[in-house]
DNA sequence: CATAGCCGCCTTTTT
DNA sequence: GGCGGCTATG
């Protein structure tokens, strides 16, 4: 068998493959086959006796756990073996040792859109301003103490300026309100865990003897959290195997640490090393630039890709006048390329935030190329499936407020805001639960009989819900769909209607999945399951399109011919990042690019606009000067009035001259008769065809121009 | 209580 | 430019 296994595989790989006790550290670089290395790993292990159930295999996405089920499987090795995310694995965990985590089993899991609205109740309990304690600032602020396992008491102790000292209660007051729903969201998840294991060395062994040997892909990006929770889940036995590529971290602001990786060697001391340096996937055309561009990192061990494959095709970059000529042009090469016999399904177009999707979308329909956007939520956050989860979620989770105050009057049943406030402080008043309160809603003297006998109905019908919630999950859906009215209120609602009944449809399909394939199916598994799925995970690869993406989804992927777009200063690298003059953010970027260019295969292009509009302005761009440290003939200089765009004090102030037709968003057509120019304080007047005449601030007016005079 | 329309807020990347 | 929340109105 090992013959078998090993067959295709260079020296280093095999060494990866078949090295099988004690602490093992596989340093891959893009391109160099990772992937299949893991997997016959996997297959070795089983093939050296050691049963598929003991193996527990961590990816990045749940899309990449699939395929490594799948592959897996292909070697005859996929039964048994636990292979997840670390998000799944801990709720798994933490249901199966809910008693010692301190919470509930039937824990409902929040989602950002949920923690939203948490941490707003939380501001306000806290009687803050939430101009001053913006929720998103809070709540991103939060996410990295729970990451880097800070908990709510030693951080008051350790909290001396003002604003550490409310972010202390704001904390203290959002946990409150997540337990008291019974819910916890993507980072307690893994804080929860990660104490779990910490105060019960018991559970680390009993987990040390179920999982004997864990492997965790993408290790440069584990967070704080992760680490310890992994360094505890094989503590008895040390049989740990990482595999990462520091150039490749690019969740530094999701608390990642590329410290974990780089520190392996000090944590295992006895640790194994193999360094996979071969690159199997690109031409050395692309991996000179990607080499190239990477050597500007200060703080990184150096490091070259050792091309394999024949030179190809040269590296293109092109410049467009706007965005519409980006895409457009995108286009005809795309078509360009499908006419020498290229199929879209191994091209993708990559940029750096997803507002940028919308005219490459554009421009692909006109030219009508099949396309996919590869996107972060998208389908779980439509309106319509967070209702119909929302039903599901209160059957096994009474306690989950934000999803009773969903649907309580979801579709409209004349429950409305006065009455869910007379209940709420009723529940308050009696110190027990909302949904407890609208049970006992007969005894609120304050409400009168309509909302009273409203309430009454509601609860009824989620009785009735409740009776059925053992079997499979896709009937019980399609009941509750019909039943809660759901149904009813989109049908009614026409077009959009149409389009909510097909997404539900596509809801109930994916949950009939669920019911055939599950391992432990429960409606509590299924939910929990579902709030850590992303729309990357349902990326469809085999169909004929073109795939749309941000760079941080092209992790892990490869194609063979890769477009990135937009690559401006202030966009790659990100305005929010450069105009910091933090250089570890810097350094991120540039990996970002290192990612997208080594997805490629065979052909690259990078494509960059004069003139790109965001947020309804059209901004003078300056190319990113990663252009420039690709190292190719990249001749393309910046006009003189080139200048950058960082915040919105300093855009682009076009100049007018009295008698110019221009043309105003509200006020219609009208003539200049004056143009003041001060600037960014500009004021221009000007006489409209209404009639009126008025002085408006040119930043702020979004004028037009129609005609020169 | 529901609906429509308006105002103001936010706006990087995602498990 | 887009969404959520608020208010005024039916």
């Amino acid at each position: 068998m090992q013959n078998a296994l090993s067959r295709q595989l260079t020296p280093s790989q095999k060494k990866a493959v078949f090295h099988v006790e004690g602490p093992l550290l596989i340093l891959a670089g893009p391109g160099s086959g990772k992937t299949r290395v893991i997997t016959h790993r996997i297959a070795a292990l089983i093939d050296s006796g050691i049963k598929p159930s003991n193996i527990c295999a961590i990816t990045f996405t749940n899309k990449a756990a699939d395929e490594m089920r799948q592959r897996a499987g292909t070697l005859g090795a996929s039964a048994g073996a636990h292979i997840s995310t670390f998000h799944s694995l801990c709720v798994r965990i933490l249901r199966r040792y809910a008693l010692k985590a301190g919470i509930n089993p039937n824990f409902s899991v929040y989602d950002d859109a949920d923690q939203k609205k948490c941490i707003k109740q939380a501001v306000k309990a806290c009687e803050l301003d939430t101009t001053n304690f913006p929720p998103a600032r809070m709540l991103e602020a939060l996410s990295t103490l729970k990451n880097n396992l800070t908990d709510i008491d030693s951080f008051k102790t350790q909290a001396d300026d003002f604003f550490s000292k409310t972010l202390a209660k704001v904390y203290a007051s959002y946990q409150t309100i997540l337990t008291d729903a019974n819910a916890l969201d993507f980072d307690d998840l893994l804080f929860k865990t990660a104490f779990l294991l910490y105060n019960h060395p018991d559970v680390c062994a009993e987990l040390g003897n179920r999982f004997k040997f864990l492997l965790i892909d993408e290790y440069q990006d584990t967070n704080h959290a992760q680490y310890k929770m992994a360094k505890n889940l094989v503590s008895t036995h040390n049989n740990i195997c990482v595999t990462g590529d520091p150039d490749q971290s690019i969740y530094g602001w999701r608390g990642a640490d590329i410290r974990n990786i780089l520190a392996f060697e000090k944590d295992w001391p006895d640790a194994t090393v193999v360094k996979l340096e071969e690159n199997f996937r690109s031409t050395p055309n692309i991996l000179e630039v990607a080499d190239n561009l990477i050597a500007a990192n200060q703080k990184r061990k150096p490091k070259k890709l050792i091309p394999t494959r024949p030179t190809g095709k040269d590296i293109v970059i092109s410049p467009f006048d706007d965005e519409i000529e980006e895409a457009q042009g995108l286009a005809e090469q795309v078509k360009e390329l499908t006419q020498q016999g290229a199929s879209t399904k191994d091209m993708a177009v990559f940029y750096r935030v997803n507002s940028m999707s919308r005219v490459l979308e554009e421009a692909f329909i006109k030219n009508k190329i099949p396309y996919q956007i590869v996107r972060g939520v998208e389908f779980y956050s439509r309106k319509e499936i967070r209702d119909l989860l929302a039903y599901l979620k209160i059957l096994v989770n009474p306690n989950d407020e934000i999803a009773l105050l969903r649907i309580i009057n979801t579709p409209a049943r004349g429950i409305g805001k006065t009455t869910i406030d007379k209940v709420r402080s009723y529940a308050t008043r009696q110190n027990i639960t909302f949904y407890d309160a609208l049970k006992k809603a007969h005894q609120i003297d304050s409400l009168s009989k309509a909302p009273k006998s409203k309430i009454a109905s509601f609860v009824k019908m989620i009785d009735q819900f409740k009776k059925d919630t053992a079997g499979h999950i896709a009937p019980l859906a399609e009941h509750i769909f019909n039943e809660s009215g759901l149904e009813k209120s989109l049908k009614d609602a026409g077009k959009d209607g149409e389009n909510a009944i097909e997404n539900v449809n596509e809801l109930i399909s994916a949950a009939a999945q669920y019911d055939e394939q599950a391992e432990d199916p429960s409606l509590l598994d299924y939910l929990q399951q579902i709030s850590l799925f992303s729309d990357v995970d349902v990326y469809d690869t085999s169909t004929e399109r073109v795939a749309l993406m941000t760079l941080h989804c092209a992790k892990g992927l490869e194609f063979e011919n890769v477009f990135i777009v937009g690559a401006e200063d202030g966009l790659l690298p990100h305005e929010r990042t450069s105009s910091d003059d933090d250089n570890d953010q810097m350094e991120e970027e540039r990996r970002l690019l290192f990612v997208g260019i080594t997805r490629a295969k065979s052909g690259l292009n990078i494509s960059y606009a004069k003139y790109r509009t965001i947020r309804g302005q059209v901004l003078r761009t300056i190319p990113s000067p990663f252009l420039f440290e690709l190292g190719i003939d990249f001749t393309e200089t910046p006009a003189e009035n080139h200048y950058h765009y960082d915040d919105s004090t300093s855009q682009d102030i076009p100049q007018f001259a009295p008698n110019q037709m221009v043309r105003h968003k509200k006020f219609g057509l009208g003539t200049v008769k004056e143009f003041i120019d001060m600037g960014q304080n500009s004021v221009i007047v000007v006489q409209f065809t209404s009639g009126q005449t008025k002085s408006l601030m040119l930043r702020y007016a979004k004028l037009e121009i129609i005609e020169n005079s």
